[in-house]
DNA sequence: TTTGTTGTAATGTCAACGGTTACATTATAT
DNA sequence: ATATAATGTAACCGTTGACATTACAACAAA
């Protein structure tokens, strides 16, 4: 079971956008041509990554531009705008038997494990902005 | 995109057997219905749990029993043992391309953190061990 | 040899993902 | 105004994985 790739899409698409988005014109057939996805996939993409206020989109004319700050964009900001995860990361078994000590008590004792071990995931994504990416990738470029 | 249950029924198959396994026979259909699924997906959860050392259970005359010490099991131990995920928990989209500066470094930005924060969860879910957990049973029980 | 249980294969259903086609809508240049 | 090039979205498909369930062979003990 994994985190599905819309995530690595966005934030690959989010960079084409502020780091190449100066150069060209950002296309959904030109991102989608550097992802190596369908331009519709990208297309839902930037839709999203466009209602979270991160790009702007101009229908007809066309390309995706930058409105929010780098530094204000974390992986985190990313994740949750793509709908990578809803709620809980960890699937939990419905219904466990109240009328066994075990089934009665598995979740005072789980619940909060998981959601430790969830928050513990979500803080990595906080801790890198888009802007930290760029940094490395001009470099790299 | 969630983590599929089949963790949160191992631990829960494990402390069954583990905290009731002293009371009484430990069968597929007995934790099935502590559970609350079908006896058939508990025996397959045995049979993960068994190959990893865990415990053993007796075919023919039934019931599993504890192997290992529950201090020695970590809930990343179940976590790995019932194959939540192979491998990367994030699912990179692949072939990006290499003819685009940033397709051709988005692995190199990116990756790191893709697993540190996947670490990061990992490390939580091995500071957790079944000992710790029963403790907590046996005084909510 | 009967009974209760495990081990496992096979099948079905369902949901999510990603790919793709199609087309209405929109902006811009000529 | 019209042609062109893009976006926005709905619709549909194929694949995959999860989980449930049925069926039955293998097995151990009374």
């Amino acid at each position: 079971m994994k985190i599905t790739s819309r995530f690595t899409v966005a934030v690959h698409t989010l960079l084409a956008v502020y780091v190449l988005g100066k150069e060209y014109k950002m296309t959904s057939d030109f991102i989608a041509s550097s992802v190596n996805v369908n331009p519709v996939v990208i297309r839902r993409t930037l839709s999203s990554l466009k209602a979270a206020g991160m790009i702007e989109v101009k229908a007809g004319s066309g390309g995706a531009t930058p409105i929010k700050d780098a530094d204000d964009i974390t992986l985190y900001d990313v994740y949750t705008t793509v709908d990578c995860v809803e709620g809980n990361l960890f699937n939990f078994h419905e219904n466990p038997n109240p009328e066994c000590p075990v089934g009665k008590n598995i979740h005072a004792v789980l619940d909060s494990h998981l959601a430790d071990a969830q928050t513990a995931l979500e803080n990595e994504l906080k801790s890198v902005t888009l802007a930290d990416l760029m940094k490395r990738l001009n470099i790299l470029m």
